[in-house]
RNA sequence: CGCGGGGUGGAGCAGCUCGGUCAGCUUGUCAGGCUCAUAACCUGAAGGUCGCAGGUUCAAAUCCUGCCCCCGCAA
């Protein structure tokens, strides 16, 4: 290439002191990260890596990361390993005499020889204020706990699991109204801001490595669908702070039964509202224009978006209009019996 | 070729199996009325190429073919 001869030229330019990273990464959440390293001047990306395509969507087609699909639409190329600790992709990765790996959002665990293998180490970005929630669902579990400030942590990686010192906190406030989707995208852009400065303060010596404090540690596993049945014995609270955890995905649902049959209602928002106890759980107490009301183990939710199988997101308001659902009526997250069921 | 649902006045739906007063219902909008007042009630009005393009037919939202878009499941 001839780039390379002109790259060397100017070697003892600015060249020379770029910061050479290759980013790991898969989410969505890593993306904002990725654009801001390529266009920061003291930064070179030497290489992006993801996880393979995998079949997804609709028709099953191979679908590539959205670390992928970005790569595909900045012109540049994507390494995409079965594994991230084969030796044939380490050996790649070594010849590019890496100052840092930089991790986000990747879903593969790094072995030692990956770890050792930079310069400065690995560098992950991981989206909670650690040592709380290690593990693979950070953003959802500080909307169930009902955290009120969440934030990014970058750390330099060791072979736990999300074990590694961390180097610095950067936190944000969650907002009441606050789902997943909303919480990564700002968590994402959180991430952008600092990720360049962090890994040029780690390479100056300016930012140094500090241990988690363990004795603190929380874990958090991957949300599995099942989680996102509504189960209305529970608080009204906790439903309402799971309905926004779990959305845009696996989305929160239940089932109503409606002229033709059994419906499938992923709910989109919610409120608590008060309502003494007595009404059996999941029972409509109203359904009008302010949303259908639904009794829970304790007081009430108040559903006020959400998406009937097969129709788009409404108003529930727009949906009661054609879709009428009588007070007393019984929503069970169960999708073929009657609420009395084995 | 993973399974399935759907695109009908601004919104949510019915109608499609058995083509022909079916362009209907609920809601919203506007006007008028009732009322101390109203998100309540009554009366009236505006508003639609029935996703797109072909085909069959005397006649298609309704049957046939192709395409576009949206969504649930599964992954």
């Amino acid at each position: 290439m001839d780039g390379r001869v002109n790259e060397t030229l100017e070697m003892d330019q600015e060249a020379s002191r770029r910061l050479k990273v290759y980013y790991l990464a898969s989410g969505a959440i890593a993306v904002p990260g990725l654009l801001a390293l390529l266009a920061h001047p003291g930064i070179e990306v030497v290489g992006i890596g993801t996880q393979p395509d995998r079949p997804a969507g609709r028709k099953n087609h191979l679908t590539p990361t959205p670390v992928g699909a970005q790569a595909v639409q900045l012109g540049l190329a994507c390494d995409k390993p079965a594994s991230c600790n084969d030796p044939s992709f380490l050996e790649t990765l070594r010849k590019m005499k890496l100052d840092a790996v930089v991790v986000v959002a990747y879903g593969q665990l790094l072995k030692k020889d990956l770890l050792g293998l930079p310069r400065l180490g690995c560098v992950n970005v991981h989206a909670s204020l650690l040592p709380r929630f290690r593990g693979a669902s950070p953003i959802a579990s500080c909307l169930l706990a009902g955290d009120a400030l969440t934030g990014v942590t970058t750390m330099l990686m060791d072979r736990g699991l999300d074990t590694g010192p961390q180097l610095r906190l950067h936190p944000l406030a969650v907002a009441p109204d606050e789902t997943a989707g909303s919480l990564e995208a700002k968590l994402a852009r959180l991430a952008a801001e600092i990720l360049p400065a962090d890994l040029l303060d780690l390479a100056s010596g300016k930012l140094g490595p500090t241990p988690q404090d363990s004795a603190a540690a929380t874990l958090c596993a991957k949300i599995s669908k099942s989680e996102a049945a509504l189960d209305f014995s529970l608080p009204a609270l906790e439903l309402e702070r799971r309905i926004r955890a779990y959305q845009p995905w696996p989305g929160a649902f239940t089932y109503a039964a409606g002229p033709k049959g059994r419906r499938r209602l992923v709910v989109t928002a919610a409120a608590c509202v008060p309502l003494p106890p007595g009404a059996p759980p999941g029972s409509v107490i109203a359904a009008d224009k302010k949303g259908i009301q639904i009794a829970c183990g304790q007081d009430a939710l108040l559903l006020t978006r959400l998406i009937p199988e097969g129709k788009g997101e409404m108003s529930t308001a727009d949906f009661l209009l054609g879709f009428p659902l009588a007070a007393g009526t019984v929503l069970s997250a169960n999708p073929t019996a009657e609420p009395p069921s084995p």
